[in-house]
RNA sequence: GGGAGCAUAGCUCAGCUGGGAGAGCAUCUGCCUUACAAGCAGAGGGUCACAGGUUCGAGCCCUGUUGUUCCCACCA
């Protein structure tokens, strides 16, 4: 008995193990990159997470997709980069902060722009830090040498590259558009920042009365308050009903102003009273409008939300509710507010701070979308990016196709400042990646730069080229890019994967992934999304704790359709531990009856060590195709089942018999056998539990000290495919199946042993002759004999009749003839339906015409079994009978 | 309004290009069998949402219906 396996534990403990076999990873070097013009290169950019926080599921769940994958390309041996980075995540972190600084009495203004990114600073080094911490307990083979922050040096040297170049290209634009803005971040937002939610309104009805005292037309709002800065009233051109007050004039109630009624299609005539009120410095539409008829741009709202000046004396500093109240009082009482609806729409709210959204007039830098659009569809259309699984392509075409320009100033301070400058003397601007010393035009020097950063996804959207170096033209960028894959929740396919596509395909020339691996979103057991406010999200760090990092990765992708949703519960992590702690021991098992390396060697072996030799090649065809094909739900599945099932509940019961009892000879070859498989079973695991692998193929005689994670991933040889030992090894196990099964329903105990009968079905005698001891072992038989077909035996028995014979069991006053009979014409009926099910089969000519020969022949062969099984069971009721 | 997904065992979900319904958990029965009770052996449990169609053959393909989830758009 091996030394080591004495040493290991009953059960597997992976807190012991897991901080030690990260720490000797690292250390060894291993996982940090080697460029290798003769090797393949793979490689993945890590999604960078946020500095703001902690470990959570979605990132376990990003983290073992990527891990895993990237251990198998490495034990194949390619030439593996897995870069490894943190975003600086402007708006969140900055929102973080000023909470901070908040809590201690102070703010944002009170610190200045300058000692606030001291701060900032302050808060990378210290919670950056804190989740590479955590992605490394996950067991992330991430190449730490190769490690960036969106904001580092180089990433903000690609990002105002990348900005001049597309402003030289006029692909950044200055403007004054309507915008999301967030009153209480206080900034500008990009429309897929805003989440709209239906809410419960009112829809209030406003006379606006004619220039002249006339009556004029009722307006339809559900925001009364924005009526101050109306600008005039549209309906619908064929509208009958107001023909007639086209290009006439109203006056605007509260503020006496006079506004036009234009008439434009935008309106729907059906819809409220089918005149719209135009506030063109406060609504899209309404901005659209009033630029195709010369409206005037009237302003209400400060950047806080409140009223300002424009709105008039009465409503000035009110914020946006209480001028709303004041203004429906201040109606009603001059009789104008005709009257109010239940109304249920949607409201825009920032994804950030759940504030709702202003829309609003503002002067903001935009990326004109369209150009670098259609290349980035026309790259996905022609497969150069393969979305998995296939259907997130249309999600992503569908927003491509219909892409509005994208606002990239923010009003923060957190984040790349926009490499823009204005001369104060001559007022020229100039778009810089370099800090300019004097206006080129004035030469003057007093310049000032632009007080806006960057959308955080402005650089996210470079990652995957920034991260290798450019603009420099780097050994590494020239190498690794295009990456090979990337993996990321469907949540994002906008805010990132579009933009990663469009900007590689723009500055480097090429899509920057040939994959994009999609999952989805994790969710509690009732299904809703886990958040932070809701609180019902599982911190994975517990989960690494509980049950270790092993348990945690298998368990997010065991049972987890691609790109699917998945329900999360702690019993779905405890079912994979369990499965870590069972290969752990079937890993003792062998390890306790090896006594060296024990090669392999094929001949003399046994119809079970062949079996399992066949079934391994299986599981390694199978597993490496999942994994190619980005399927790690069914690798998961393929490696649980062959483990478990077919090693350890089959080969290792069977095995015992040789190992324990049998001659030298045999043990040395089962020996071999165990080890072939445990190996190679470790290393088709090692993507998915790396610790338990890493450390168990560790302690493999045959392994000799080498790593599992570098260790070749395990190939299919033919050699080892025996077809006909896996047919004799399935007959032989149905019949121990059956047996087991008539000895339970009999309540046989289970320490009693008795003697087995056996009339081998034709062609079986010898391999069933061959598993006596497989009898012995598994099926609680004494003593087994082969016998003839029409031989009758004296002793009461009951039979199990399975394809390769016939099994007689002497139980002796257990039997009771009425009961067996009963249940040997039951097994009759069944087989007889089945019978008849092949029959209808055959006889319908369609069938045996168009169906596949082989299927055909299936069919035969199962009448012919049956019928054969049928036989003998209709023979014996007949004994019994008699 | 547009798009996508889902509907299979009590629960969570698999089911590859159509060829006799599977797993985990739960339930029931019996076992501490010298790797493992985080285990072993056995059992029960399903009109594959519904209705049509294609096919020799449909959980799988097509059409429609119902229910459900999500994304996009935003008619004030």
């Amino acid at each position: 008995m091996s030394e080591k396996a004495f040493e290991m534990e009953k059960t597997y403990n992976p807190q012991e193990i897991e901080r030690k076999t990260y720490a000797a990873w690292e250390d060894s070097g291993a996982f940090i990159a080697r460029r290798d013009p003769d090797k393949k290169p793979y490689c993945i950019v890590m999604p960078p997470p946020n500095i703001t926080g902690q470990l959570h599921m979605g990132h376990a769940w990003d983290t073992t997709m990527q891990d895993i994958l990237i251990r198998h390309h490495r034990m194949l041996g390619d030439a593996t980069l897995w870069l490894p980075g943190t975003d600086h995540a402007s708006i969140a972190t900055e929102a973080k902060i000023v909470e901070q600084l908040e809590k201690e009495g102070t703010s944002k203004k009170e610190l200045g722009r300058e000692r606030f990114l001291e701060r900032a600073w302050q808060w990378k080094e210290k919670y950056g830090g804190q989740i590479t911490q955590q992605l490394r307990r996950m067991g992330a083979s991430c190449d730490w040498s190769r490690e960036r922050f969106t904001m580092d040096e180089g990433c903000s040297r690609a990002v105002r590259e990348v900005f001049v170049r597309l402003y030289e290209k006029g692909l950044i634009y200055r403007g004054e558009r309507i915008i999301n803005w967030c009153p209480v971040c206080r900034t500008a937002l990009s429309d897929i920042e805003v989440e709209y939610e239906e809410k419960q309104a009112h829809l209030y009805f406003i006379r606006y009365p004619a220039e002249d005292g006339g009556e004029g037309l009722v307006v339809a709002t559900t925001r009364p308050e924005t009526m101050l800065g109306d600008t005039g009233v549209a309906v619908n051109p064929e509208d009958s009903r107001y023909t007639r007050l086209v290009g006439k004039k109203l006056r605007l109630p509260l503020t006496g102003r006079v506004i036009p009624v234009v008439a434009d299609s935008y309106v729907e005539m059906a819809f409220g009273t089918g005149a719209v009120k135009m506030t063109p410095a406060h609504d899209p539409n309404d901005f659209e409008v009033a630029q195709r008829h010369g409206l005037e741009i009237l302003r209400v709202m400060n950047d806080d939300g409140s009223m300002n000046e424009a709105a008039g004396a009465d409503y000035k500093g009110l914020s946006g509710q209480e001028a709303r109240e004041k203004v429906l009082t201040d109606l009603k009482a001059q009789g104008l507010l005709v009257k109010v609806q239940d109304y249920a729409h949607n409201v825009g709210a920032c994804s950030r701070c759940c504030t709702g959204v202003e829309p609003l007039i503002s002067k903001q830098w935009f990326v004109r979308m369209e150009p670098l659009a259609e290349p980035a569809i026309k790259a996905v259309r022609d497969g150069d990016t393969r979305y998995i699984p296939e259907r997130f392509a249309k999600t992503y075409f569908n927003w491509m196709e219909n892409i509005r320009d994208w606002c990239i100033s923010r009003q923060l301070w957190w984040g790349h400042r926009i490499p823009v400058w204005y001369c104060q003397s001559c007022g020229r601007m100039i778009v810089a990646s370099e800090t300019p010393d004097t206006c080129p035009d004035c030469a003057s020097g007093r310049l000032h730069q632009d007080e806006d950063v960057l959308d955080t996804w402005f650089s996210s959207a470079l990652w995957p080229f920034s991260t290798l170096g450019w603009p420099e033209k780097t050994p590494d960028l020239d190498y690794f890019y295009p990456t090979s894959a990337l993996v990321t929740g469907y949540d994002i396919i906008f805010f990132w994967v579009a933009r990663m596509i469009f900007s590689g395909i723009e500055f480097m020339g090429e899509t920057p992934f040939a994959r994009v691996l999609i999952h989805g979103l994790l969710r509690d057991e009732q299904g809703r999304k886990m958040s932070k406010s809701l609180g019902n999200g599982i911190d994975p760090l517990e989960l690494i704790d509980d049950y270790g990092a092993d348990a945690l990765r298998f368990s997010l992708v065991f049972g987890v359709s691609p790109g699917a949703d998945s329900r999360f519960n702690r019993e779905k992590t405890e079912a994979a531990r369990n499965f870590a702690n069972k290969v752990w021991n079937a890993s003792r098992f062998v390890l306790m009856n090896l006594e060296g390396p024990q090669p392999l060697k094929l001949e003399g072996l046994s119809a079970a060590d062949r079996w399992i030799l066949s079934r391994t090649n299986k599981a390694i065809a199978q597993v490496t195709h999942q994994l190619e094909s980005g399927d790690l739900m069914l690798a998961a599945q393929s490696l649980y089942d062959f483990a478990w099932d077919e090693f350890c509940d089959w080969y290792i019961e069977l095995s015992k018999g040789d190992l324990f009892g049998g001659e030298a000879k045999r043990q040395d070859q089962v020996r071999g056998v165990l080890s072939h498989v445990l190996s190679t079973l470790l290393r088709l695991l090692h993507p998915f539990m790396p610790y338990l692998t890493e450390t168990l193929y560790a302690l493999l005689p045959a392994s000799k000290g080498e790593s599992c994670m570098l260790a070749p991933w395990p190939q299919v040889s033919e050699e080892f495919d025996f077809p006909e030992s896996e047919a004799h090894m399935t007959g032989i196990m149905d019949m121990i199946r059956a047996i087991r099964a008539l000895r339970q329903e009999l309540k046989v105990q289970p320490g009693q042993r008795a003697n087995l009968h056996i009339k081998a079905s034709e062609g079986w005698a010898e391999p069933v002759t061959a598993a006596t001891h497989y009898l012995q072992r598994l099926a609680g038989a004494k003593e087994v004999a082969i016998i003839p077909q029409d031989k009758t035996l004296d002793e009461k028995t009951v039979s199990a009749v399975c394809p390769a014979g016939e099994v007689l069991i002497p139980l002796g006053e257990l039997v009771d003839i009425k009961q067996e009979v009963a249940r040997l014409e039951k097994e009759a009926a069944n087989l007889q339906e089945e019978i008849k099910r092949s029959e209808g089969k055959l006889n319908n000519p369609g069938f045996v015409a168009k169906a596949p020969e082989q299927l055909v022949q299936q069919e035969r062969g199962k009448i012919a079994t049956n019928t054969e099984m049928l036989d003998t069971i209709t023979r014996r009721i007949e004994e019994l009978k008699a």
